[in-house]
DNA sequence: GTCTATAGATTGATAGAC
DNA sequence: GTCTATCAATCTATAGAC
């Protein structure tokens, strides 16, 4: 069992509680106590509170955009190598796996994945502009192979529908974080199901969406 | 060309800057300043910045809710007369119909939809809780009217495809605040879809997708 | 009702001893 | 690298004159 260094205390730290108060909500003075820390520390190590978020974001988004680029990167390749078009079920599984299931590899992920599922919408540009440098060139790729799998829809309609697509996961991303008020059936089916269900019932509902009717 | 009262230009100052910077980052002294009234009044009129919130929030959400209820009341009642079921696709645009057409009928409109879209995941509890309060109601006449409308499906998948598609929903609540790295294209297409036609398009793809393969 | 002035609390960041 | 102490800026809320 090896002792956490000063700087992995703060980044676990800093992840769990600005996902759950929110960038802003969280001071320094609250994470340098979770992480048991001193204050000064922060700024010693990253310079400013900024910085600590990029560094929060990086060290988990860079491997998972990594898997998620080769995944993508495979169904289109052989689609290719078979002479077919690549198949919009495979292409949002390609993107939903690794994302579900980094979720659920380790504690710190899912405070990760939650954080980022309200990045998307945050007012503030130094901190959505984080996000997006990292996610925006694999949202292209997702862009470039789904519509290679679906050439027969008018452009407008493909981009809509994949908007929908992404607001449907980006809604689930944050779901273990988000309080509903009382409601102990919803909150027994959202603790009783697995990620593998998670996956086919996203991956269907999105493909049927996506294909139309 | 009746002047505002105090009260309703800092109401309008504050939905555009709650919805443009976020309930944190919009300071009394911003709002007070845009609405061109003293910061003092704030208080006087409103007590506190959260009850001004509240007052912004219930403005104009109390009238949406009331025509989306009636809308699926209608929906509702309507089958029930034939005896048969609703069908998915007249509920779900029962909800969304009213919704969008809102948010093009006057200016601070867009703002609100767009403040409603991010308080479902929004951190603090207070922000969040005003919003459910108001919404939640709501959500459950949708759940038991959809549900008549898809009797076959068993109670977990259909609750998770309500939810994809609540999140593909709030997800186009927020589009017109999200500013998205320069793409032209995209923000062409965003520009250039008028209600009518996004109407169609997201009642389309909600209903493929509960339906389902 | 509207204003000025300020209280009281909290924040991110930093200087300087060790 | 780690600590204490503190600066400078910000915020909401309020007291009290007009």
């Amino acid at each position: 069992m090896s002792e956490l260094g000063t700087k992995e205390k703060i980044l676990n730290a800093a992840e769990h509680l600005f996902a759950r108060d929110g960038f802003h909500n969280a001071s320094l003075r609250i994470i340098t106590e979770e992480a048991g820390v001193n204050l000064a520390a922060v700024n010693y190590h990253f310079n400013s509170k900024e910085s600590l978020l990029h560094a929060v974001i990086e060290r988990r988004l860079l491997p998972l955009n990594q898997i998620r680029r080769e995944r993508l990167e495979q169904v289109r390749d052989e689609a290719v190598k078979k002479g077919e078009k690549p198949r919009a079920r495979d292409v949002m599984k390609a993107f939903l796996e690794p994302t579900l299931r980094f979720r659920d590899s380790e504690p710190g992920a899912k405070d990760l994945i939650a954080l980022m599922g309200r990045a998307v919408s945050e007012p503030d540009d130094t901190i959505r502009s984080a996000f997006f440098k990292l996610v925006w060139p694999l949202f292209m790729l997702l862009y470039e192979v789904l519509s290679q799998a679906l050439p027969e829809l008018p452009e407008n309609v493909f981009f809509w529908r994949l908007i929908f697509s992404m607001g449907a996961m980006n809604f689930i991303m944050q779901i273990p974080q988000i309080k509903f008020p009382e409601n102990q059936k919803f909150i027994n089916i959202i603790d009783e199901t697995d990620t593998d269900s998670l996956i086919e019932m996203i991956t269907g509902y999105v493909t049927s969406g996506l294909e139309g009717s």
